[in-house]
RNA sequence: CGGGGUGUAGCUCAGAUGGCUAGAGCGGAGCGUUUGGGACGCUCAGGCCGCAGGUUCAAGUCCUGUCACCCCGACCA
């Protein structure tokens, strides 16, 4: 492709609104240009890029078995009824909804499981039917509450969305494992660096869920990982140990204590030289349920935190917040700061993590302003409670299994998630087929998700240094930038389109900055910024037969004749 | 949705206390000089100052509303 007559461009500045790197980079290369907010349209360098990602997924899909469609991106509010997701998601606020001319509400599909089971339960009646696994490369939308960092969080972005149909658990764990193969491979192809860390499944739902997470400081997911390697979580799922507590001895009498001011852990430490784990805290929540909403206490010991999605699992609900001050205000009667699992109002559910449960004699919120409680037991000052695993696990904590060493914390970019989904979705739309005895029973289902456009973001995050991209060959838009140092110079443009003609005939892809009246400087940046793996530059070296050949993530660069040019970019391409 | 902020040329931005015939740099067009790291000179084009009201002799500037976008927090491929 000739960059003289190619949609291809480059900005000087970096767009305003551009802050995370693979944005900038992205933007100022020409790759993507912002229509609205979290929208963006692929100019054809982009799509080039796109198009290598997809067909390494695909690749990788069809290698395990599984079958390529194209699911309507426009669907009908039914089946999303159905599953019991349209109520779900709404609430959310991540549905884009719209109505047709005649009134019915549609929308526009953030992941499919509704219109792949649909398809299925219509035509698979047999278990001899089975297993299937079936995906698309297809565009997905969701209306993020705040759609930021380019590419990594649009509204709209483009999703490999696969889905798995067996007889029974062992077959879905079967099919389960397979997808974490291809998605090892895949994301190898890409040239990426990542881990796979056990996760929570959210709206999706089902069982086992594991995230394949590409290592970026700039990623928006928190990941723990033990010393040993061995295991990774989710912030949101990770479990870990810690040390005991103080111990609070035999059980004395409860008493209230005058606390003006003392709102927090650290106060109170102050005030009865008291370790932050022989306290309580009572922190206040918003369940949020399909119909309903409810307020949570969860109690948690003094030092340690607590992890709202264990929370949001643990009573079932679409989601829970911290509760506002009025709502701490009605369930406690006091003022924040001194709620306690004492003589809660009413209507309050309590849970404890599992940490409380050793406690004696502990300190906790009096549910009246200014005081709070001391040498409080459960079983005899309040009922006992409902003990569950609530904490959020922190770096520095010992790994569930001890051999395996410390926790530590590092970040990621979500680029894959595989879920064990089970009967969820077929048990709630009548997805069934006759098994071997002619019984109905419910598709076991999985649902595996790569978000492509994100892993061209998460490449560029990974490879990129002071003058631009750096893209890993498999991915790359072209495999080499040819550089015309000038092209008003005939032994120059005669080289160039030389090392252009002799590499394309060797089925190397190849970009061309042929333009004439473009000084080599702004060719140099140029083809810093655009990234290609490898380039060939026609230069003063051209009247002895000889160019440069570069490769961009090294710098380093061998003087070859343009005879041996197809070698030897070979030879750096491997 | 809550909190904060910004909308002026294709892009990045400047335009105190209202006086504008609206600017700069970059980018673009033309001519010429350049050609191994965003080169130089001359000339030129380019603006419903986000939108709608209002105040005023006078609004890019003040007020009201509205829309869009960005940042910080709760959601996800």
């Amino acid at each position: 492709m000739r960059q003289s007559i190619a949609f291809v461009y480059t900005l000087r500045d970096v767009p305003a609104d551009a802050e995370v790197v693979s944005h900038r980079l992205l933007a100022r290369a020409g790759y993507i240009q912002k229509l609205a907010a979290g929208v963006y349209s692929y100019t054809p360098s982009m799509a080039r890029v796109l198009q290598k990602v997809s067909n390494i997924v695909r690749e990788e899909m069809n290698r395990q078995g599984a079958q390529e469609c194209v699911m309507p991106i426009i669907q009908p509010k039914e089946i999303w009824e159905e599953s019991g997701r349209w109520e779900r998601y709404q609430k959310g606020g991540q549905l884009f909804t719209l109505v047709d001319h005649k009134g019915s509400e549609m929308c526009l599909v953030p992941t499919a499981e509704e219109a792949f089971t649909t398809m299925v339960k219509r035509a698979v009646t047999s278990y001899r039917q089975l297993p299937l696994n079936l995906y698309q490369l297809h565009t997905k939308f969701r209306d993020e509450i705040r759609p930021r960092f380019g590419l990594m969080r649009g509204r709209e972005f483009i999703m490999k969305d696969a889905y798995s149909f067996d007889i029974d658990d062992e077959g879905m764990r079967a099919a389960y494992a397979k997808m974490r193969i291809a998605y090892q491979r895949i994301f190898e192809r890409c040239g990426l660096k990542y881990t796979i860390v056990q996760a929570d499944a959210g709206a999706i739902g089902g069982s086992a869920t594991e995230e394949f997470m590409v290592n970026a400081d700039t990623g928006e997911d928190t990941i723990l990982v033990s010393e040993d390697g061995s295991y990774a979580a989710n912030v949101e799922k990770a479990e870990s140990l810690i040390p005991a507590g103080e111990a609070g001895g035999e059980a004395k009498p409860m008493h209230l204590e005058h606390t003006p001011g003392d709102k927090s852990v650290d106060q109170l430490s102050k005030r009865f030289n008291l370790a932050p784990s022989r306290m309580i805290k009572t922190i206040l929540f918003r369940a949020v349920f399909a119909e309903s909403e409810e307020t949570v206490a969860v109690l948690m010991r003094g030092d340690l935190d607590v992890n709202e999605v264990k929370v949001a699992n643990a009573v079932g609900a679409i989601a829970v917040d911290l509760a506002d001050d009025a709502r701490v205000r009605a369930a406690t009667g006091a003022e924040p700061g001194f709620a306690g699992p004492v003589d809660m109002k009413a209507g309050v559910k309590v849970l404890a993590d599992i940490s409380c449960k050793p406690m004696t004699n502990f300190l906790c919120g009096a549910n009246k302003s200014d005081y709070h409680l001391l040498d409080v037991n459960f079983g005899r000052d309040l009922p006992v409670p409902d003990y569950k695993e609530l904490r959020r696990a922190r770096a520095g904590d010992m790994c569930i299994d001890a051999k395996r060493g410390k926790l530590i914390e590092t970040r990621g970019i979500e680029v894959g998630h595989i879920f064990q989904l089970g009967t969820k979705y077929s048990s709630a739309m009548g997805a069934r087929f006759a098994d071997e005895e002619g019984k109905e029973r419910p598709f076991v289902m999985g649902c595996y998700g790569i978000g492509v456009s994100r892993v061209a973001a998460a490449a560029v995050e990974q490879n990129h240094d002071k003058d631009g991209i750096v893209w890993p060959a498999p991915i790359a838009p072209w495999q080499v930038h040819v550089v015309c140092v000038n092209s008003g110079d005939l032994l120059m443009k005669q080289a160039g389109d030389q090392c252009e003609s002799a590499l394309e005939g060797a089925g190397i892809e190849v970009l061309y900055d042929d333009r004439a009246n473009v000084s080599p400087g702004v060719k140099f940046k140029d083809s810093d910024l655009i990234g290609l793996p490898i380039r060939v530059v026609a230069g003063r070296d051209v009247k002895d037969g000889i160019v440069e050949v570069r490769t961009r993530r090294t710098g380093e660069a061998a003087k070859v004749k343009i005879a041996d040019v197809v070698a030897e970019v070979r030879k750096r391409l491997e």
